[in-house]
Formats: C-alpha cells, sequence, structure tokens
DNA sequence: TCTGGGGTCCTAGGACCC
DNA sequence: TCTGGGGTCCTAGGACCC
C-alpha cells in the first residue's frame, strides 16, 4: 500500500530512452480501496476507507481519502477525524488475494522472473522478453492496459534499471501512471529526492541522518563513508550509499520462500482474564498450524509476542530438539513462554504466535503417534482435536478446508455451541 | 476511543565448541 | 589463576516494509 513518504509526483505517462530498463515494478493504486470501489460502484468519486475496528488502523484509502490526509496505517479514529464523510469499509483479504492473483497471472504471462512483493505488487525482470514483446516502457504499457480492461483497475509502473530506482519511479507516478528512469538520468532522477525515499531508511533513521543535516539522497552520496557508518552502522551504511549512488545489486528473485510464519491479534478490550488468555494462545497456535500445514512446510522455533496496555511489547522464543508442524507442540510452547513470563495480573492487548526456522515437510520424517501431545488435564478435548497425529491433523486440516473451520478445530475454541460429535469424527477420518 | 497484521533484516550479547 | 580468538547457534529487541 506504499508508506506515505510525501515524494514530489510525476502524474501520467513519461515515456523516455529505456536502454537498459529492464526492471519493472507494478504496484496495484490503492488496491484494496479500489477493489471495494469495483465491487459497490456507488462508491467511486467517494472518499472511501479500508480498514476498521475498535482499534483498527487504515489498511488502504482511496485517492478522494488521501486528498483530506488519510494515509495507510493511521488510527481510524485519527483518519475520520480528517475524513469524517468517508465511507469505511472492512477488509476482506479474501477478496485482495483472489484479485491479486489475477494479476500476477498478467505479470506471468510476461515473464517467469516475477517477484511478488505483497498482495498488490511486483517487481518484474522484462530482460528475457524484450525480443517477443518489445521494449519494456512498451511491456509496461501493455501491463497496465491488461490489468484495466480485465481487471477494471488501475496500477502504476515505474521502469529503471535497478529495483530501487523502478520502485521509486512507480510510487512517483500514481495513480495509473507510467515513469521510466533512463539509465543516464538516474542519478539526477534520485538526488533531489528527501532520505526516506531510500529503502530501509523510516523514522528513525531519518531523524539520525538529520542531525548531521543530511536530508536528500544527495547529501547522503556526499557523505563520507566514516560518517555514515556512525550514524547508522557499517552495514545500512554500505546499502544507503550503494542506493544514493544508483547501484542496487538485487536481483529479481522469483519464488522466495517464507521464514517465519505468525498470527496476533489486538483485542478491542484488553485481556485480563486466564482463561481468555489461554484460549487465545490456543486459537493463535492452531492458526499457526494450520498455515504450516497448508505451506507443507516444519518448524523449529516457536514463538510468543505479548503487548501490554500501556503498549509495552515483548517477545520470547524458544527452539524446540525436533521440527515440528503440530499445533498441540506449537501451543505446548507458547503456553509455556507465556507461562514462564510469570505475569501478574497483566492488561494484555496483543499476543501473537509465531513460527520459524523453516522447513520443507518432505524432509522430516514423522513417526505418526497416537499420544495426545502436552496438552493440560483440563484441555483434553482441545487435545483430542489438536495433538493428534501429524497425518491425522492434516486430513483434519483438508477437511476444515472443505466443511468450514468449525468442524475439526480444536474443542474448547468451539464456546457454547460445538459441533455434533459424529460430524467432527466422521470430518476427521 | 492514538498506535493492525503480515513479514524481513540487523544488532548485540551469551552459550558453547574448537 | 588468568586469559586468547573464531565460529555458530540462540534469543530479544528494534527498525523497516507493505
Amino acid at each position: 500500500m506504499g508508506r506515505s513518504a510525501d515524494l514530489p509526483r510525476r502524474s501520467g505517462e513519461t515515456d523516455g530512452d529505456d536502454t537498459g530498463c529492464h526492471i519493472l515494478h507494478v504496484d496495484m493504486d490503492a488496491f484494496f480501496a479500489s477493489v471495494e470501489v469495483r465491487r459497490r460502484p456507488e462508491l467511486r468519486g467517494q472518499p472511501v476507507i479500508v480498514g476498521g475496528g475498535v482499534r483498527g488502523v487504515v489498511s488502504a484509502a482511496s485517492y478522494e481519502a488521501r486528498r483530506f490526509g488519510v494515509r495507510s496505517a493511521m488510527p481510524m479514529t485519527r483518519a475520520l477525524r480528517l475524513c469524517p464523510g468517508a465511507e469505511v469499509v472492512r477488509p476482506d483479504h479474501a477478496a485482495y488475494r483472489e484479485v491479486s492473483a489475477q494479476v500476477m497471472a498478467i505479470l506471468a504471462e510476461v515473464t517467469d522472473l516475477v517477484e511478488p512483493l505483497s498482495l498488490d505488487e511486483a517487481f518484474l525482470d522484462a530482460s528475457g522478453a524484450v525480443r517477443r514483446l518489445g521494449r519494456p516502457a512498451d511491456i509496461a504499457r501493455r501491463i497496465r492496459a491488461r490489468v484495466a480492461s480485465d481487471l477494471s483497475l488501475t496500477c502504476s509502473v515505474g521502469v529503471a534499471t535497478t529495483k530501487f530506482v523502478a520502485k521509486l519511479a512507480s510510487s512517483l507516478c500514481k495513480p495509473d501512471g507510467l515513469l521510466v528512469v533512463p539509465a543516464a538520468e538516474t542519478l539526477d532522477f534520485l538526488h533531489p529526492l528527501p532520505v526516506n525515499a531510500l529503502w530501509g531508511v523510516g523514522p528513525s533513521t531519518a531523524a539520525a541522518l538529520r542531525r548531521r543535516a543530511i536530508t536528500t539522497v544527495a547529501d547522503v552520496a556526499a557523505t563520507p563513508p566514516d560518517v555514515l557508518r556512525r550514524v547508522v552502522g557499517a552495514s545500512a551504511a554500505e546499502h544507503l550509499a550503494a542506493l544514493a549512488r544508483g547501484d542496487d545489486p538485487s536481483q529479481v528473485e522469483p519464488g522466495r520462500v517464507e521464514k517465519s510464519i505468525s498470527s496476533d491479534r489486538t483485542f478491542e478490550v484488553d485481556l485480563t482474564d486466564s482463561a481468555d488468555i489461554q484460549r487465545e494462545l490456543l486459537r493463535l497456535s492452531d492458526e499457526v498450524g494450520v498455515r504450516l500445514r497448508a505451506r507443507e512446510m516444519v518448524a523449529r522455533t516457536v514463538g510468543i509476542k505479548v503487548r501490554f496496555a500501556d503498549f509495552r511489547t515483548l517477545t520470547r522464543a524458544h527452539t524446540l530438539a525436533d521440527w515440528t508442524e503440530r499445533t498441540a507442540e506449537i501451543h505446548a510452547g507458547a503456553r509455556a513462554l507465556y507461562a514462564a513470563l510469570g505475569l501478574d495480573r497483566p492488561r494484555i492487548r496483543l499476543l501473537g504466535v509465531k513460527v520459524e526456522n523453516l522447513g520443507p515437510a518432505a524432509r522430516v520424517a514423522y513417526q505418526d503417534t497416537l499420544d495426545f501431545g502436552d496438552a493440560a488435564p483440563e484441555e483434553n478435548a482441545s487435545a483430542a482435536a489438536s495433538g493428534r497425529s501429524a497425518a491425522a491433523q492434516r486430513a483434519a486440516d483438508a477437511a476444515a478446508r472443505r466443511f468450514g473451520p468449525e468442524t475439526v478445530r480444536p474443542a474448547s475454541l468451539l464456546g457454547a455451541d460445538p459441533p455434533s460429535p459424529a460430524s467432527a469424527r466422521d470430518a476427521v477420518r
């Protein structure tokens, strides 16, 4: 959805010499909001904010809403103060995933070298497609036309010699734009921009640079390496200096593998009740387990995140002796980490469960066991649902996908209205 | 009604091994 | 009793990105 760096804009299509510019960055315009407007045409031309919830933030804002100062990641309360007349739509991620897949399919027709960055953005390396489809700028135009005609959505495309410059270019020509940054003009393009245009410079780094009177990309390029290292550290200094020179060694990488899977939840009202906290830990563990198994991966490290009412946040992690894909083991790890905190009457705003240190499930030989894992006695019902063997658990996941999650989720999550034992048993077997 | 949820990467310190 | 350096793994926190 783009960060709200206030960069100068170049609207419309800006064509130029695209020699050597083989990298494209495709960025959907106000993606979630545009999908909602397409679904409800009466919203066209109106300020639309996708987001919500008692403690929610803005996930996406239509350009009409942005005119009021509404930006992504802004608390909803503030957004609505700025734009009281906005239509607020709750996010529908399933719908966005579906449209995203259609966008990515259009990109895949251009080249195999597509690197999705998120649901609404991707890099393409078009060098292999030039002979078949024409110059990079023509390929960009073709993509924009296809997205518009097939999906009734607009996107903006940056074309440049590197990923970083292509991404900047697309952000500067939004919405519904095309911007080619010729190789020879890269430095003229980059140097006037503010430091936070550089990838990796957020509020904290920008403030540190500003204290040294380094405010533009040109300033970064002119700063002696040792000074830059003192301000931002050795690794970031090297990275920023290269970007400021127009150097970006990163390649378009299709098929990047996830390194962690996490689920976290901010509660509308702080949790204080121990049973509530335990139930949420189980729910989050189950969500993570389902996604882990859906990707056919296993994990060695389980972590939790706890955010208190005062926003103080802590994380804890534990690496297991063996790989796991089982909800019961993830949950056992999470509850042990939580118990070890020894909290006394906490007020909890957010809980999270995460697995990392991932590997392919196929690499790990599994013993199918009939034990019920480490679940505590009071959760025997949950153990029966989530502590079963890996193979049975995958079968349960498949049933959940077909018949709905309520058929086979841990019993203690099901509240007062559990499914009949027969249907749950049938779904598992 | 301040401050979501999904991630990645880096740093720094301690344990542990050679 | 005092004291090495290098490498790897693990953990916690923070910055950053969309």
